[in-house]
DNA sequence: CTCCCCACGTCAGTTTCCCGTCAGTGCCCA
DNA sequence: TGGGCACTGACGGGAAACTGACGTGGGGAG
């Protein structure tokens, strides 16, 4: 699979690079915008790693472009912590996925690797917990036979939960996620979602512990 | 990933432990040789920093008993400067590093993070007492097959127990755990959770050392 | 540009259940 | 045998969580 890089920084571009490189994937990578519209018209690339803050324009329009003109390719978005609410507008704007840097190249190995097996023809990895199916790389779940919709906060909760199977994830870990870093919410929110959740994927998909978080399975 | 660290030196001891978990890490930490043997017994470390001046034995006497019986955790080992013969020794019985004290602890963190990048993608480590498996990182119990759901002073109490796994924990102890300094109790509360806890895990999962306080385990 | 739809944040009323307390009983050791 | 120390069932207060309802704002369709 040929991926494309956007990204102005070198340090982390290099490592990227590498990373993406080292598991079997050519990589172009350029630094702005004009370049990366070039080779976007040039080469039919199958995932684009996309850094929002660039030198010469936003990471996002470019995006934004791309979906407007009917343009499925998988985008994947990095951005930095403090910058989540770019990260909202980007799901918003039709990217695939983000990572939040500094991130773990492992994890993005993991990303991109859902991708090229999508690109390859092959059927993603199931995750499954209890009736559900989770798809996380096409962003789809089933509960049993039948395919749920779930809004963009909702995935969001559901990634996080996913992310690490068993493990107990907090309201406050859950809003950090969500949310800007800053702004803050007093109000129940995650609770809320947690009971839309609910509603949708079965009352025992999620597992309160309380006073501690929210976990995935009923057990 | 879960780290033992065998250190007799209090403030050490302490800073350590610290850095480590604040990396994300379970530390578990034990002055004795002793303790340290029954850790590693319980527990799957992933990590262990061994002191090598330890009060009850040479630390590189744990060490090759460890490789000598086919252990393969990685060890790091702590060394004072002056001696460096100890060091060098160390590598030699099978040590995978070695920090001299007195050493800066962001190099401490550089060195456990890169035993903890080979060490990912392994499934958490499993303590276990009995009938009993914990899984601290997931905050989970089970006994035997049964997953069991633990309130979150049960899980601080359990806590508690397995961080040192063979000691007895007083119930003062588990009263400071539990409570905010200064906000006193005056009933048999710690009481009344273990006797809750032991129905939950098992009558013998708990073992009460009279007028001393309680202990993981049935022996 | 306008209208409609729906995702989402907020709130309030209700429900759940954790935990501290107490009291009665049992158990261990002098 | 008696005196603590420990165990456990019961209970009520109150915090935490759940959920139905509502308003709003942004995006898409026309």
């Amino acid at each position: 699979m040929r991926v494309l890089l956007i990204e102005d920084e070198p340090v982390l571009g290099q490592a990227v690079q590498e990373q993406v490189a080292a598991d079997g994937h050519a990589v172009d990578w350029v630094a702005r915008l004009d370049e990366a519209d070039a080779a976007l018209r040039a080469v039919d690339y199958g995932l684009v790693l996309l850094d929002l803050h660039l030198p010469d324009g936003r990471g996002l329009d470019l995006l934004k472009t791309l979906r407007r003109g009917g343009d499925q390719r998988p985008v994947i978005i990095l951005t930095a912590r403090d910058q989540i609410s770019d990260r909202i507008e980007g799901l918003n704007a039709g990217a695939d996925d983000y990572l939040v840097k500094p991130f773990d190249l492992n994890e993005l190995s993991a990303r991109v690797m859902a991708v090229s097996r999508r690109y390859a023809g092959n059927p993603n990895p199931l995750i499954s917990s209890g009736k559900l199916k989770i798809d996380k790389a096409a962003r789809r779940v089933w509960r049993g036979e039948e395919a749920i919709d779930l809004t963009k906060r909702e995935w969001a909760i559901l990634d996080l939960l996913t992310r690490r199977a068993t493990a107990v994830i907090s309201k406050e870990q859950m809003e950090e996620a969500l949310y800007d870093f800053g702004s803050e919410i007093e109000s129940n929110t995650v609770e809320v979602h947690i009971s839309r959740l609910r509603k949708k994927l079965g009352r025992d998909a999620i597992h309160t512990v309380r006073g501690v978080g929210y976990r995935l399975g009923s057990d």
